[in-house]
DNA sequence: TCTGGGGTCCTAGGACCC
DNA sequence: TCTGGGGTCCTAGGACCC
């Protein structure tokens, strides 16, 4: 059995916790840049507001019926996200972290009862963290994100569903809308939709080898999930990161170069300490920008550098280095950039690396301590602290007007009681 | 005016081998 | 006229996730 907790409508959930004067109405918490609307309290999702609808668009939505808007505060989302697997972890020998805002938990040869014991953990998961989890338990993961699913859908489940009988699979399967199971994702709905198919329950019942061509290795282990069959392994060990971006969208578009390779270093440093945090080193750097595709007013491009290190490397100057040779390599003036990102590839462990036989093993060894000195100053005084010129203020512009405090990681944030 | 960011897995097809 | 058979590795792009 495995059980799936799902943290229900998350980033609001956790605005929630610090503004208790916002529960009952309608809240959204917006994406980066405070464009779209990427997370809504339940309320919001009755006004008709939709996952990724922008801003602007819903303005009138959001005026006329009084809709508490926050930018994105990650700090605080990352924050409330551990103390949530504190709890879970509690639950069960293994749990797999599989999103910010979700958790997997390995049940196999527990012999407790399943229903009572979903509740038990929403129950925990509420009074210790005060953020609201539905808890799903089934034979598959894919049946215990619908059984998470069906939690939010009738409260009086009281945030815990144990889905196993065959009965009541299949008369749950039955009600379930296709594009709303896991793995099936809106190119595989439209073949589904010409065919007839509308339902969990229709999925499960084409044919094995009709699946397996039409759907390829990926729809087969659904339709295997879905009739009760685990194919979907359990990853509790977290695998170090295969590639590492960095991209922001611009408030404001950015027509130098200057200004771009500014943000870049930005970009290039934030991915560095991706790439340092996970003890690896990469050899490819590749940047690209691009204007907004929005506007058809101005003229469109698309530019892009990839540089191969000589050597792999996890050196803040190396890597920035390499990501400014780049940007000035597809620089076009006369374009108006609203994008842009740093891709850190080819990634391998830090201390599998063999010197090579051309490097300056003593320039190496200098360059380590300069990147280690950084990180050093970082986490004892702040990150942004010392910085690359290179870098300008050291900060990724985009707009967070409305940005929550960080309540739980800054003590200047910290709520007063009076 | 205004439209997010960061990943993984799988497959087909090209290039290459004997 | 007729044009083998079997394999590996790599990459780009598709599809999916939150």
């Amino acid at each position: 059995m495995y059980a799936l907790a799902d943290c229900n409508n998350f980033f609001v959930s956790c605005e929630r916790v610090f503004r208790p004067d916002l529960a009952g109405r309608p809240v959204i918490v917006l994406s980066n840049n405070d464009g779209c609307a990427v997370s809504r309290s339940n309320e919001a999702k009755a006004l008709g507001i939709k996952m990724g609808d922008p801003l602007f668009k819903i303005r009138p939505i959001v005026d006329r019926y009084g809709v508490a808007v926050f930018s994105s505060n990650f700090p605080l989302y990352g924050d409330m996200s551990r103390r949530v697997q504190e709890v879970l972890a509690e639950y069960a020998p293994a749990v797999e972290v599989y999103s910010i805002d979700e958790a997997f938990l390995d049940l196999n040869g527990m012999d407790v009862d399943f229903d009572a014991y979903a509740k038990q953990i929403s129950a925990d998961c509420w009074k210790r963290t005060s953020i609201p989890v539905s808890v799903g338990i089934a034979p598959s993961k894919t049946l215990a994100k619908i059984a998470s699913k069906l939690c939010k859908k009738y409260p009086k489940l009281k945030g815990g569903c144990f889905l196993h009988r065959p009965e009541d699979i299949e008369k749950v399967l039955r009600s379930f809308p296709v594009e709303d199971v896991w793995g099936i994702g809106r190119r595989s709905v439209k073949k589904l939709v010409s065919m007839g198919i509308r339902t969990a329950w229709d999925y499960t019942q084409l044919g094995e080898l009709q699946v397996r061509k039409m759907f390829n290795l990926p729809g087969y282990r659904t339709w295997r999930e879905l009739r009760g069959v685990p194919c979907i392994g359990f990853e509790d060990v977290i695998e170090p990161k295969q590639s590492i971006c960095v991209s922001r969208s611009f408030a404001h578009e950015i027509t130098a170069l200057a200004d771009l390779s500014q943000q870049v270093a930005n970009f290039a440093y934030s991915a560095a300490e991706k790439l340092r945090r996970q003890k690896s080193v990469c050899q490819e750097v590749a940047v690209f920008a691009l204007t907004n595709r929005f506007r058809d007013d101005a003229p469109q491009t698309f530019g892009s550098h990839l540089t191969v290190l000589p050597n792999p490397s996890d050196d803040y100057r190396a890597i920035i280095g390499a990501a400014l040779g780049a940007c000035r390599s597809f620089w076009r003036s006369g374009y108006a950039y609203k994008k842009a990102g740093v891709l850190l590839g080819r990634i391998g462990q830090a201390s599998a690396q063999v010197p090579s036989l051309f490097e300056d093993a003593s320039e190496l060894e200098r360059s380590e301590r300069l990147s280690r000195a950084l990180d050093d100053i970082s986490s004892a005084y702040g990150r942004g602290t010392v910085r690359f010129g290179n870098q300008g203020d050291g900060r990724i512009r985009s707009s967070c007007e409305r940005q929550s405090p960080h309540y739980t990681t800054l003590w200047s944030d910290i709520p007063k009681v009076r």
